[in-house]
DNA sequence: TAGATCGGGCGCACACTGTACGCAAGTGCG
DNA sequence: CGCACTTGCGTACAGTGTGCGCCCGATCTA
């Protein structure tokens, strides 16, 4: 359609630009790819969009990534790549590593809400480079504090799904939050209404629900994620050597 | 196109079928949407397919639910409406309740694997009544182990976060497997050489691995399952008023 | 009994999706 | 220089969710 495609009349009339365009490679697809998951979510990730917003034709993605599943589990990995490593004081107080840990995990969901939706379609992720390494540090955070091979792995997956499963609704909430164009504070109101209306019936979950009044929703997930994450370290410490003390609350 | 579309030539010639067909009711759809999502997954669901499942259009059936992503909410409620209640023995043995009913949620979460993806998509089913209902039972057993509200609170939600994550990597490997519509075992052989060579470079991951030589991977699935929920109650249990021994291994 | 009202089912249409295929143009090696 | 090979692209196809308006059958009213 554009004069771009027609034969041009001589030779001298193409500019040529040739190399101009960084010229499309995986990793520059990846990283458009997560721009464009972040700000639209999930369903706002279309081969053509994200082809467009490089600059190329839908198809020519292809060239450099088999399928849209592979696309976005390369971008998970690649976001997983964000997690700084833990340092040696980690290896030194455990308790306080696996914490910094979880919640840079915790945050970094938050940052890339679509994680949660898309590894939980993809699954095996867990097998990429990066989420690998995450693994490792823990893994080394455990041993160091004593455990056993097999405690440490299990220390790891018990904290890592729960890490998971516990940012996965705070996630999702977001981003239907983000792709309604709605702030927080606005949908609160509607939200905690909708929320009393479905708790009534039952009257322990209508009491849990009233020990949340005047409570900003951010604050609440957020204090909810660390104790119920002491909760669990105080369940992991007997396999240490040196077990902390319980976290006292 | 068919012959039914076309006027008959004479009114007795269109038999009076009336309402032979039980007539699309909203309870209908949602079953058969889930039977559609058990066999094929979430990607086996559209709506033109639900439709002539049911002998009618695609777009008849949004007569009776008004959005697909409403349909789908309607059907992970349903689902939890399967879990079946808690009876009094739990409220006497409050470890032995939770283990039982988290098993249970683990059981159906593999049961219906589509329900871990499409959750994390949707976020808010936490209100369906259903899902209400089992938070309701569990936040029931801690009150009657001695917890005050908002630590059964803290529990629940600590425990139901585990669960979800901890099965949502299962379910999202069996979804993959059926939808290849290969068996467990057949995969088990590729799925190990993989992880194998993931964790090479990782000493401590490497070592985890080897240390589950030769055993069944749904086997691993479920002892690391039960094992960390029990990490998990010991951690829970000095909230109670008569805390069980911690589980001992 | 005749007519009005209404709700549910359906065909059509639209904008959009992922991706297979084959062509054209540029790059590097012989 | 010629030739293989890579890379981008236009087209096409099957399939998606869903808005719109028609029509038919059932029920209610006069």
């Amino acid at each position: 359609m554009s004069a771009k495609n027609e034969h041009p009349p001589t030779v001298w009339a193409r500019e040529t630009q040739q190399r101009a365009r960084p010229t499309l490679s995986r990793a520059h697809i990846v990283a458009e790819a997560i721009r464009l998951l972040d700000t639209d979510g999930i369903e706002g990730l279309s081969m053509r969009r994200l082809g467009a917003q490089l600059g190329a034709g839908a198809t020519s993605l292809y060239r450099h990534v088999a399928n849209k599943d592979e696309l976005i589990e390369l971008a998970v990995d690649a976001v997983y790549g964000e997690l700084s490593l833990s340092d040696r004081a980690d290896l030194a107080d455990w308790r306080g590593g696996v914490t910094r840990t979880a919640n840079r995990m915790r945050e970094l969901i938050l940052r890339h809400p679509w994680i949660a939706a898309v590894s939980a379609e993809t699954g095996l992720s867990y097998l990429g480079p990066n989420v690998m390494r995450a693994c490792e540090d823990v893994l080394a955070i455990f041993v160091a504090a004593g455990c056993t091979i097999e405690d440490a792995d299990l220390a790891v997956n018990t904290v890592f799904a729960y890490v998971i499963g516990a940012t996965t609704g705070e996630a999702a909430l977001t981003m239907k939050l983000a792709s309604r164009g709605l702030d927080v504070s606005e949908w609160a109101d509607g939200l905690r209404a909708a929320a009393e209306r479905a708790a009534r019936p039952y009257p322990h979950a209508y009491q849990a629900y009233l020990s949340y009044a005047g409570r900003e929703s951010r604050d609440i997930a957020e204090t909810q994620f660390t104790q119920g994450l002491q909760l669990i370290l105080d369940g992991v410490a007997p396999l240490t050597d040196h077990p902390s003390p319980p976290s006292g609350r």
